[in-house]
DNA sequence: CCGGAGATCAACCTTTCGGTTGATACTCGG
DNA sequence: CCGAGTATCAACCGAAAGGTTGATCTCCGG
């Protein structure tokens, strides 16, 4: 009689407003209730299993200012509580890195919408996520197809770990001995670095990096 | 009799709807209408003011996905027509760097408020500029007193306009060209970036002004 | 009205970085 | 067992960046 019941999740209150307005206006779609990050997500969710109100969706933003972040939410949704169905969980986000879509979809979300999509976008991605069905925005959906055609080379524990000296502005030599290795060995890695994220110089190639979250905002 | 009229501008459906709802709640406000980029907000200006129905307040988000952005568009709008006195702009945005903040007051910006503000403050700022008031965001605030109080080598505006597009990677030269000025000049600057950061590099100039959010993770 | 700070540019020099070539060694999977 | 990928090092060269000195112009505040 509700029809489909679903939990946001996201820490701005302004975007909870919108979206509860913006839901509210479509016939059968239900915000039973909402939360501001992934720890009262989950106890949300657990309260409503003790009550046998189980939420049909979960719509969750990945990107959330202080605590659990949203993928580890999503795994924590998606492992649940034994013997009750977890409900499937749509990402509504601002980003569209590779670095997040793939979290997202490895720890098992069921779509991956981005903020600036039509209304009319949104409430057809709920009802697949209800139905069971995935859903994700054109773009996204164009840059996995990408990823699939073109896979872009990955780089390896070493070079991560460099990258991450190099973003606190190490020069070669300090990362040289930093990693014990020689000026020379430093020089070579980072070529292949370059390579593979497209660019040609260190500055480029930590905004490359940061951007598709291969290493964490210094 | 309609009270204060707002126009929003944001590129997110989403968060016009939750402004529009969140503001809809408040007794004396009104919004007129809503953009979703800088061009189309100031042909709406443009529009109340030839019915003789100025709106009071503009509500505008500074990051916004394609063509103009907010920086810009507040430029223009503070410029107006001539004879007819601009609106104030209010900006409500998500980061609060030192660059966004500092470019959005030297645009004209009549306040700066953070996204994941409680509704009530966004409604207090909403009527501080209505009356010609200024109003910042207590974080806001803060970073400006702390930069006052603490005489920590502050930087020009220019100088964090130009780390800014340091940390994208950019070269000195490519630097220069974005500018419109000499490679010398960006180098001279650079120094003088250093200087102020403590640091002798350009990786670890951005790794610095990153931690002190003076300028916004790329 | 003068000093200081910021923005602009130039010339010069040193150091670092980027790019290439080539080599050795280890590991892992087919 | 052998090739692919990774990690290590060396030598070399040109390009970019770092550092210094010095200069002009503008704007702002005392």
């Amino acid at each position: 009689m509700s029809g489909i019941r679903i939990l946001l999740v996201d820490d701005h209150p302004v975007v909870r407003a919108g979206l509860r307005a913006m839901l509210g206006d479509f016939e059968g779609i239900t915000v039973a209730a909402e939360s501001g990050d992934g720890a009262a997500a989950l106890a949300q969710l657990a309260r409503f299993r003790a009550l046998g109100e189980p939420v049909d969706v979960v719509l969750m933003d990945l990107q959330m200012g202080a605590g659990m972040d949203g993928v580890t939410a999503t795994q924590k949704i998606k492992a649940g509580e034994a013997g009750t169905p977890a409900p499937p969980v749509l990402i509504l986000t601002t980003y569209d890195s590779d670095a997040d879509i793939l979290a997202a979809v490895e720890a098992g979300a069921s779509g991956y919408m981005l903020k600036d999509a039509p209304p009319e976008h949104i409430r057809q991605a709920v009802l697949s996520a209800a139905a069971g069905r995935t859903a994700l925005a054109p773009e996204v959906a164009a840059r996995l197809m990408g990823r699939i055609r073109n896979p872009e080379p990955a780089l390896s524990a070493r070079e991560i770990q460099l990258l991450q000296l190099l973003a606190t502005g190490l020069t070669n030599r300090a990362i040289a001995r930093q990693l014990f290795i020689s000026e020379a060995t430093v020089k070579t890695h980072l070529v292949h670095i370059y390579g593979k994220l497209g660019v040609d110089n260190r500055t480029a190639a930590i905004s490359a990096a940061t951007q598709r979250r291969i290493i964490r905002p210094v």
